[in-house]
DNA sequence: TCAAATTTTACCCAAATGGGCGATTGACGC
DNA sequence: GCGTCAATCGCCCATTTGGGTAAAATTTGA
């Protein structure tokens, strides 16, 4: 036999955060275990292990939510936050991402659906529309714009990178330390950059290496 | 009325790739407009305007289904590229993110369920499992170990970061060059580096700008 | 085949960097 | 009150760096 999932509540809205309540503890296998009308009573009072699943309004007064599931997640990293939110806001979805967040759902998610997403959510997986996971994995797809390095000036930069001198990389490569330089300097101008922390800072920006 | 949605298989698998092409052809709203045993095929014949929706396979004889992914990108960003395969793989999973594939599914997905992640990739969702979600997610998530620097030392690297020298920080930040040499010495002692270049790397690694 | 780009090497020199040592002030905690 | 740390400043010195200029061998593409 199941063992009911236990779920907290953050949100403002007075109505909302009954609904919600209401709705989980008339569904077979949910339980509401906490209310909280702001974050700073939910960092206050939430006892994590008692915990399996919070709903965290995004906008919340004073503390934001992302600023409450941050927190949370530093106290139990195994807790299990979905985002609730009314629009669809790429700051705020990455921000949440970053902040710990499990899912990420719109309030005018069905009843039905949220059950089935904070059920996801205990299981290992992360509810969220697909077209936010949409947003989500566009982040990932990077068209790497043609390198206007040359091969050896790329293989002169990964070792630029770790901090390497002109010897020490000269002798890595079997090459003069005149070599090097020279390798260096036209990397500069190809990246238009005139010092190594530049070139470095460049070179993690533009993912050439 | 809905245009049918056109896709291409590809699939070495000629049993696979024939029951899907069976699938789509029999199932309204969808047609199977071409069929490559191979990447190279593939690459060699798809007519990107004439499809809407690749099915592709991961393990390709010869050409990876990933690289696969990654060249027809180059010619055409806006094709919907679903990944198929048998094994999760995180390494796989984000390499084909990556190569820029829009959704990634198992090969063992019911036939319903491949026809409803066709229609996802199509209307501008991402195809996943919630499970698949949520290793993605989970790459957002990095904790930041609390920084070992200062406010005013990490204030300073992110002028480093900018390749400014001792005379230009110092000028920013109103104080002797000095002064922001010691403050240089001490990055250097906490981040346990010798160059600018290895601090701006580090910085980047972990997060501390 | 000829031009362009890449890879290789060299030298000079001023400026910037990194390491070592020391010092004062103020804030914070115990 | 005392120790620790952060922030501020100073000096010395060897090493490294970056810019300028030049040139040869090799590869690649047109």
């Amino acid at each position: 036999m199941k063992e009911e999932i236990r779920v907290a509540i953050v949100e403002d809205d007075a109505e909302i955060r009954q609904l919600f309540g209401l709705l989980l503890d008339n569904s077979p296998g949910y339980q509401c275990v906490a209310q909280y009308a702001d974050a700073e009573s939910a960092l206050d009072q939430l006892e994590v292990a008692e915990v399996d699943v919070v709903l965290m309004d995004i906008d919340l007064p004073g503390v934001s939510g992302i600023q409450c599931t941050e927190k949370l997640k530093q106290e139990s990293p195994e807790l299990n936050i979905i985002m609730l939110t009314v629009h669809e806001d790429d700051a705020a979805l990455f921000d949440s991402l970053c902040a710990g967040a499990t899912g990420y759902i719109l309030k005018e998610t069905s009843p039905v659906q949220i059950l089935e997403d904070i059920r996801t959510a205990h299981q290992g997986g992360s509810p969220m529309s697909s077209a936010i996971a949409r947003r989500v994995i566009q982040t990932f797809h990077q068209p790497q714009k043609a390198s206007p390095l040359s091969e050896r000036e790329t293989e002169v930069l990964t070792y630029l990178v770790e901090g390497q001198n002109y010897r020490t990389i000269a002798e890595a490569l079997f090459v003069s330390p005149n070599t090097i330089k020279a390798h260096i300097k036209n990397i500069y101008r190809k990246l238009e950059v005139s010092t190594r922390a530049e070139a470095v800072s460049k070179a993690h920006k533009d993912r050439l290496i």
